[in-house]
DNA sequence: ACGCTGTGTTACTGAGCGGTAACTTCCTAT
DNA sequence: ATAGGAAGTTACCGCTCAGTAACACAGCGT
């Protein structure tokens, strides 16, 4: 009851809501569909304080993917801490994560891929967030094959890499949900069984 | 030097320029990007003959899908003409299109995905093109393995079908060209190999 | 009391969008 | 020769967009 620090007060300061707000419509409808004004009415204030939080729509839409990016991150952060030096149990605890997003009805993709497609000109802010979010993220595979002393590791994480976001754009071709990535799950597993390094 | 009927006249009709102009403006930039007004130019004409060959910008998105679908299907009567009754054939040349899709430099992904990801209106006619075009292209895999007498022909097909949707996709986001997708192509004929049915 | 800072409110600008009206020009078929 | 239709031209409508100005109002620490 205590008015003002409020423990766990369900009222967010007003960046916060706007790139909730944001995050929300952009994912849903897409960056270029959706306008500033709608953001801020979405996040319960108005156009004047969005841009007083951000210089304008581009620094919002840069300031989103870096959210997205970041709590990317901090995924592979949290299978590296739930399973130290186990690169095994990680990358388990990975196709776990996929099988999660994949059952999700829904879904409307990788939303930083979904990103890419909508903000072609080089020299967006985005584009940089983006590379180099993909790179990371590619990366992150290829060591923990690597670790996992898979043979093959950049192939092996390759081809893993594209068959996830191959079933995140697919997902968004076919209305129809029994589509290819329904049986992306069982492919990852095979492969991961497949190619399984000494025991 | 007959003047009018221009053997191979270097100038089409005006609903031809149209549809080719949007055709690579929607590709290089974005459909929500380009408005009507620049393709009319773009095509050496005006926005009033666009609205009379094409009802509405969403008409014309749609007939630009529905040349760039054609086209797809093109490619697999093709195959199927250069290889009649040769299912591993038609499926190396499918691979061999693979292989010249990926390495064109500039190549901004599926044009039809990407479409997918800029129109989310469920209702949007456009929708029904795309769904469509991905469900016909999965199959046209399946059946060629099936015909090709490969063991689980599905499997097999959304394995290759999300392999190559992935690296188009991916190509977007790494302006770094040696991504993943440089090596997909292997991946493909790799596959064909390790699956390869009794010969 | 004071000022400071963050927020809300209203109204506005200028540009671009999709789409249309009305008229002219030109080619072609008869 | 003439009439019809397709194409070009110009101007316009109404709307939405990103972004800004000016001002009112709060809470806060001093």
């Amino acid at each position: 009851m205590h008015p003002h620090p409020a423990p766990a007060a369900p009222i967010l300061p007003p960046r916060d809501r706007i790139l909730a707000a944001a995050r929300e419509l952009f994912y849903r409808h897409g960056i270029r569909a959706v306008g500033v004004e709608a953001i801020a009415e979405a996040a319960a204030t108005n156009k004047m304080t969005l841009y007083r939080h951000f210089g304008s729509k581009d620094e919002l839409i840069a300031a989103y993917l870096n959210q997205l990016a970041k709590e990317g991150d901090e995924l592979w952060e949290r299978l590296a801490r739930d399973h130290p030096a186990d690169p095994h149990a990680q990358l388990e605890g990975w196709v776990a994560y996929v099988e999660d997003v994949l059952a999700n009805r829904g879904d409307r993709g990788c939303a930083i891929a979904n990103a890419a497609v909508e903000l072609r000109e080089s020299d967006h802010p985005a584009r940089k967030i983006i590379d180099d979010y993909k790179t990371r993220k590619r990366e992150r595979l290829v060591a923990l094959f690597r670790d996992a002393d898979y043979a093959d590791p950049e192939l092996l994480a390759d081809e893993v890499f594209l068959l996830f976001e191959g079933a995140r754009i697919n997902i968004q071709c076919c209305a129809n949900a029994s589509g290819p990535a329904s049986r992306v799950v069982g492919m990852l597993r095979s492969l991961l069984n497949e190619h399984a390094p000494k025991r």
